[in-house]
DNA sequence: TATAACCGGAAGCCGACATTCCGCTTAGGA
DNA sequence: TCCTAAGCGGAATGTCGGCTTCCGGTTATA
């Protein structure tokens, strides 16, 4: 492969991880292409299609959150710290509509891995009496997954807690 | 106005309330009108464009938060279980795409009644220590115009709120 | 310097929607 | 009951945005 292309190939999935987060999963290749200033035929060469663009798209991004989620474990002072941390993170990051595009995709080894590692912490943080007993992994999952983009199922699951955040204590 | 004219165009209203909540501002004319069971002909005969049946639609839902707001006043005991009743009705309800609608369309004096009205109420729930003082109208308004259809701005104000309702008490 | 790999973007294709138009149907008054 | 203006459906047409292909020109690298 050569030098160029490389160059080219991380671009793009900056690019598109940028297009993916703004505009959802069906972004516009060409708006991708020129964001990350290619024309489309150099975007077209290296990823055939959408799905592929995306499936690489999903990885990075699995790899990204098991990045942020370690940091996270070794600057916090304790598991539900740490859980705040990364969740604050990953919705910062404004990546919400990559998990969703992820979510179809899939990654499924590495996304298991993850989903192992953010288990031990929920479990722990329960344990310390830190973290609500009533809400699981998959919630903060579906949290991440759902929050930037997903709007319809976010009332029914967490509107009782937003509500609860209001509340004064 | 014939008859079946009218019944038309409640038919037509109600799908297209139903077609905005789910597909947002931009719901196909087509969907609308078979929703309705009615043909594209009638759709455009009584609403020459989208943007006349949207501000009939927005003027509409103005309407309905009115009523449930003086709904909830009645019912519930103070002022901060209205507010959240109402709330949760106007989420639940999933009307959000449609306030979203109407920010762009408005529908100015019917809105600024149900505001000041709103504004009343909050005022009263945090002289009773019942709600947080560092929350406005404005707010609720934003929560419930952004709830469903605005996903990006959920984060930068809300997480925090929602990571409090996390927090075991 | 030769050449295989790579690049950009114009061109063509396609599907999804908006909007129009007109021949047929029907509500409702005389 | 009959007449007719009001209303109806949906095929047809036009537009637009985005996908994908293709090829003449460019460039990395041996």
């Amino acid at each position: 492969m050569r030098a160029d292309a490389r160059r080219n190939r991380d671009r793009i999935l900056e690019a598109a991880r940028d297009a993916v987060a703004e505009r959802g999963a069906d972004a516009p290749m060409e708006l991708i292409a020129r964001r990350a200033g290619v024309g489309v035929g150099t975007l077209y060469r290296r990823f055939p299609d959408r799905d592929t663009l995306l499936a690489a798209l999903a990885e990075q991004y699995v790899h990204e959150l098991m990045d942020a989620l370690d940091h996270a474990v070794a600057a916090e002072p304790d598991a539900w710290s740490a859980i705040r941390a990364f969740v604050v993170y990953s919705v910062d990051k404004g990546r919400g509509a990559i998990a969703a595009a992820l979510a179809g995709t899939s990654a499924p080894q590495a996304r298991q891995a993850l989903v192992r590692r953010l288990d031990e912490l929920v479990r722990l943080a329960q344990a310390d009496g830190a973290m609500r007993p009533d809400v699981g992994t998959d919630d903060l999952m579906e949290l991440l997954n759902v929050f930037a983009c997903h709007p319809d199922v976010i009332p029914k699951r967490f509107l009782p807690l937003m509500l609860d955040g209001l509340d004064r204590r």
